[in-house]
DNA sequence: CGTTCTCTTGAATATGCTCAAAGATGGTGG
DNA sequence: CCACCATCTTTGAGCATATTCAAGAGAACG
């Protein structure tokens, strides 16, 4: 019956990986030690699992450093990407509130290191920390938006402003060169559509001189303006 | 300058909105009342317009009687609708947390009763009412989770199975029944098809005895069975 | 350096879209 | 109250697009 941290080992690594989030950032050092003090961290290697579908979660987690995978499994057993989480992302939001069973699987593409926090720390801290409660509000509401804008990108039967539209989104963040946050078959079928597909239509673009490909995980916008004309809205 | 609502007018109709709303169900008497206090009132008609795409918006809108639709317009002036507003429903969160202008459109179907809240207002009323933002968190987290699940759907290249995953969630609330939240070709461009072979897949389905069409706006599952078997997962 | 996985390329097929028109439905005004 | 009109929905046929199936090229890994 292990209660707390206190056995002697420093908090420090619960620290760093409290500090290294966005929805934390803004709080004084005393209240991140709180924080820290109801962290537990999880490491992870590449191609291992973080949690499982169908498994029970009280458990909000949250990526320190690496990359954990989302994805579904499809009957045939395919695997539909529904996220990647990079660092300061978080998952398991929907658990603290409902008692639900996870509906998707988490792995881990690199080396990753998290920290979770139970529903009840979670909770606890909220309502010490009124603050905390707006920042993940803020936090939820640029998800919802991200998930609704994927959701009518993927609304449209052709396949190149879909990937247009994508690649807009990228784009916006770094500047000229996207590092594309997954493989192209899963890039594929998070876009809804087939490897194969994907290939021709990044091919289109590179021919159209909108894109330039730079090794394999990473893409050069080159006419932000044609990308616009051929994404949505 | 209107500052209040003091002008001798009673707060009825503001207070009989804000307890109508689930994320302000379970406060006390006292506190529904504070909430009323910096609720407005709006009136829509039928096709009236309640916000636009474009317009800046820091208020919480929350459908109080009647139905509100919400959605995009891509560049071929094609209406991409994007959520239907129920009695209890609310949009406009994201705008509480990020100055951002309106994505979409706010239209209602028929007569209309909202009740808004301006930002200044809830940031308010959640630091002095901390369960308030533990059920805006759930509300969001449920929202979430809807168009994560709805983004998945669209990302399925078949129409049938769309349609299928569709009906399933909405037949999950209600049993047996189905009332269909908006007309058939706003659903069919939510779904992400035409409303050619939106009726084509449900002629199918009638066929195939998964379900019968009762009148124009309500659908009846006969085989919860078989339409989990055409549903993805 | 070889093995394995990812990615690309090529053809045939199938599915949904577009265009066109007829059939329901519901609301409105005479 | 009924007829008319606008709108929504359905049905049909040809066409465009993406998928499927198959095989080859290219990286990454041990």
């Amino acid at each position: 019956m292990e209660h707390g941290h206190q056995h002697g080992h420093s908090i420090e690594r619960e620290l760093e990986c409290v500090s290294q989030v966005p929805i934390f950032q803004s709080l004084a050092e005393e209240q991140l030690l709180s924080v820290a003090q109801v962290t537990r961290p999880i490491h992870a290697v590449r191609g291992g699992a973080v949690f499982n579908a169908g498994e029970v979660s009280q458990t909000l987690y949250i990526v320190n450093t690496g990359q954990v995978r989302l994805y579904h499994l499809s009957a045939e057993g395919k695997e539909q990407v529904l996220r990647v989480l990079n660092p300061g992302d978080f998952v398991g939001e929907i658990a603290l509130f409902t008692d639900e069973i996870h509906g998707s699987y988490a792995e881990a593409t690199m080396t990753t290191e998290l920290c979770t926090i139970s529903r009840e720390s979670l909770t606890n801290l909220i309502s010490r920390m009124p603050p905390l409660s707006m920042h993940l509000l803020g936090a939820l509401a640029d998800r919802l938006k991200a998930a609704e804008r994927q959701a009518t990108l993927m609304a449209i039967p052709d396949a190149l402003p879909r990937l247009a539209g994508y690649l807009q989104v990228l784009s916006h963040d770094q500047s000229g060169v996207v590092d594309l946050p997954m493989s192209k078959q899963d890039l594929a079928a998070y876009l809804g559509m087939t490897p194969e597909s994907l290939s021709r239509k990044l091919h289109q673009l590179v021919s159209d001189g909108v894109i330039e490909t730079i090794g394999r995980r990473q893409i050069k916008v080159l006419a932000v303006n044609d990308l616009a004309a051929l994404a949505p809205q």
